[in-house]
DNA sequence: CACTGGAAAATGCCGC
DNA sequence: GCGGCATTTTCCAGTG
């Protein structure tokens, strides 16, 4: 008997589940990913360089987002901007 | 002289953004992974145990006996755990 | 106008300065504990399992407990323990 | 008996313990750095925007040292310089 | 086939 | 007490 400690099996073992189909549909796109490395290997392409290359586009991205937070950040760190609660 | 690798740059540029739609989907699911947490939390369940019984459920019989096996031995070269003719 | 920040810039300077030096011995440290990690593993120890039991060491014995009580509880929801009456 | 499972159990506590002890320098040191920036912050300065400041300064030495390697990286991939054995 | 380095995941921490 | 961020741990591909 679960329920006398008080918690919902039935509840938690869904969650589980959900997780579970989830993380299976992450593995397929993870092994989506890496047989496109492969083939691209296969061209005679060096995979780590390509990973370089997505990883700075991906960053540069990212980078220019967070520059502009950062800019608000240290402008309100010396008061030349609002605080977020106005 | 770029052009000459012409045919080549387009094969590489086309495998980069296979990879990039990818990512793109993984992301989406690690979202949708998040999500499902959170909620399991707001209904009380602590995610840090969820996260172990679901990385305990993908490994197989044998691989966990193997890794309880070994740390029962180290716990009890530590003191952590009594020796067995203790 | 940035000299009329002057004695607290400073003074900011200063902390991180002192962050900084702080940082650097830190570093040594690590790698310090990789090295005997490292160590370790070419006598043939797990060093994962040691992260264990060194993290298990960590903990009260109180906290320990209600670790592997929650996770028997989570274990036996999904099926990964047998209920305890049977 | 431990050595009956074939583990050198003192050479195996001998590590252990040499790890927790540098994890305790750390931890001091840890604790020092918290010290810093909480005297810091009672001086009134932003403390995440001194982390950021600080994470910045680490970022771009580091990122010298690593343009240069991304360099290489792409010209070995491309055939501009020889290959690391060459 | 063990080692190393780098990506991904998990954990812990800080500020709100 | 939660969400976001930094650290730490784990995993995995590439390399000798």
């Amino acid at each position: 008997m679960i329920e006398q400690f008080g918690i919902e099996s039935d509840q938690l073992k869904s969650f589980i589940d959900r997780i579970e189909r989830l993380e299976e549909e992450k593995g397929k796109i993870l092994q989506d990913i890496k047989e496109v490395y492969s083939e691209a290997k296969s061209w005679g392409f060096d995979t780590k360089t390509i990973r370089k290359v997505i990883s700075l586009r991906a960053k540069s991205e990212r980078e220019r987002e967070e520059e502009e937070t950062l800019l608000d950040l240290y402008k309100r760190a010396v008061g030349l901007a609002p605080d977020l609660e106005g």
